[in-house]
DNA sequence: TATATCCCTTACGTAAACGTAAGAGGGTTC
DNA sequence: GAACCCTCTTACGTTTACGTAAGGGATATA
């Protein structure tokens, strides 16, 4: 029942850079995590999926702006109903030196089908909805029925 | 790619009983897939589930007008977003000498909590869809940008 | 008898996105 | 130096409702 993420301390404490350059933009897995509110297992499952590639200090994960930017856009993914596969796709496409038309492309149209996939599931919730509460209309009035004119609570 | 059902054929030729009694009313697997679109697979599942028990004759499927009411509750429990599980909890406490008082009041209780999880979804899909349209419209402007004053298709 | 239909059981496969356990390696702190 | 805290890898487990394949009976028609 434990679902939730490790709960990491401030984070401040680990910092192996004495120098202390200018690389306060890297982040480690924990503030990464907290940061977005996501799991280490879901930050590394990203991962595996060729979805965000971390640089790596020794066997640890840094991860830079970029990085964040990446994982915004998996989570903004997400959040629209996109598989992982899907924004792998999008993401794949992104070339830093062009116009990204085919990127930008290849995002519309799958937002497009995801959208009447998205009306879709809201009709059919809606149906739902409608045969729920006309059962829970006629399971009310049986259960009435049943009961001695007591508290209908 | 193969989803559709066996497309039996009318049934109508295989009929084991020569007496022709009044034993019309019980139908076998094939014709009770056909009747409420569903495979043979989903008949057996559930039976396997514990949740119809058709009678047998060697080992021949027979579904009873009674089982036919059962599927009918199992379709519209699927129908309103009811897990097998939930479906067979509230049959098991049908008792045809009763009120059923608790089979009721447990419907009622499942149809609560289902109706709140089906209105959390909604909530969460027009989020989506928020997002999305949005998100569509800001694609549109960057592609737009890309192009010189061509045909917006 | 060959062919077509229908039926049966057993049992592995599937999809998606992680959860969770196990075992272990640094670095820090009291 | 024991106790913490963070991190790593590997790898099996979870959920739900069937899909699908394999191999085999039984019946009925051509």
């Amino acid at each position: 029942m434990t679902m939730m993420l490790d709960r990491a301390g401030e984070a401040v404490a680990n910092n192996n850079e004495m120098s202390m350059g200018a690389d306060e933009e890297f982040v480690r897995i924990g503030e990464m995590a907290r940061k977005y509110g996501v799991t280490l297992r879901a930050l590394r499952f990203y991962e595996d999926k060729g979805l965000i590639a971390p640089k790596r200090e020794g066997s640890t994960r840094l991860y830079s702006p970029r990085d964040n930017a990446r994982l915004k856009l998996i989570l903004l993914g997400r959040k629209i109903g996109f598989s992982l596969r899907d924004v792998k796709q999008i993401m794949d496409l992104y070339d830093p030196s062009g116009p990204n038309t085919k990127q930008l492309r290849l995002a519309l149209e799958k937002s497009e089908k995801q959208m009447s996939r998205l009306q879709k599931q809201r009709a059919v919730i809606d149906e739902a909805v409608a045969e729920l509460s006309s059962m829970m209309t006629t399971v009310r009035d049986q259960l009435a029925e049943r009961m001695p004119a007591k508290a209908q609570r």
